[in-house]
DNA sequence: TTAAATGCAAATAATTTGCAGCATA
DNA sequence: TATGCTGCAAATTATTTGCATTTAA
């Protein structure tokens, strides 16, 4: 059994070749990709897999926590495989996402008395290298 | 001559009575509106108003810097008025969006080298006063 | 009188839902 | 076999676009 067969397993989630599909790539890319683009990167090598399997699995994903999903493009959620703490630049030019590095325990705002975070997340909007070298 | 409509001319955008209209319904509510909330709450009082304008609008004000424009809620973004430094806590249970307070300076995370930021967000997800006492 | 702003209708994009068939415990 | 998973097609929701009309500098 792979690694990620037994990552889901161990979460009680069954390890479909499609979840295990899906995992190894959210995990293998630094993309932080749409649901779309899940599913054109991985439909050409399992032309079965469907739109609804992926945004079945990502949404799965995600309240497992296993996934972060990202609203830092204004239109799409994005996804991400790598859930430990980081920040999220988006390059207004080229729209690319990055991760940027947070000090430990550098995120955590002190909330009104009464409110409870499960989850935090900063993003940056602005110009990436590669853009400002551009022009 | 409103103070709203001193501030549009001000900023070289015209005060026409739509956007007097929307940029003071954003300034003076805390629920951080969808554009159709936006739309449903200001169309009674201006039946000619359409959606288009209200899209058009928003996207002006956050473009110029009059309002800010939210990714907090996973499938619509949703607008603040309020454009000093503060934070957004989402509420999983009744899905509002709150303000919290972030210290002065708070939010200036150490970019990698060559990356320039002009907007910074910071999002909290979790569960608010009203429904943590509702279970 | 000219450019900008508005608003209707249609188009597009992202996501969700209903449901039937398949796979697997 | 019973439950969960997949995927097609249709529906829904959010947003954008094309264009004709209106407004105001």
């Amino acid at each position: 059994m792979s690694d990620t067969a037994a990552l889901l397993s161990g979460r009680g989630i069954r390890p479909s070749p499609q979840r295990i599909l899906i995992l190894d790539f959210l995990r293998g890319t630094k993309e932080h990709p749409s649901a779309d683009a899940v599913y054109r990167a991985l439909s050409p090598g399992l032309p079965t897999l469907s739109r609804t399997t992926v945004y079945n699995t990502l949404g799965l994903f995600v309240r497992e926590g296993l996934a972060l999903s990202l609203g830092i493009d204004g239109v799409q959620s994005r996804f991400d495989g790598d859930t430990s703490e980081h920040g999220h630049f988006r390059c207004r030019a080229c729209g690319g996402v990055y991760d940027f590095p947070v000090k430990a325990g550098g995120i955590s705002p002190r909330l009104p008395r009464g409110f409870t975070a499960d989850l935090v997340q900063l993003y940056c909007i602005g110009t990436c290298p590669s853009c400002a070298a551009a022009g």
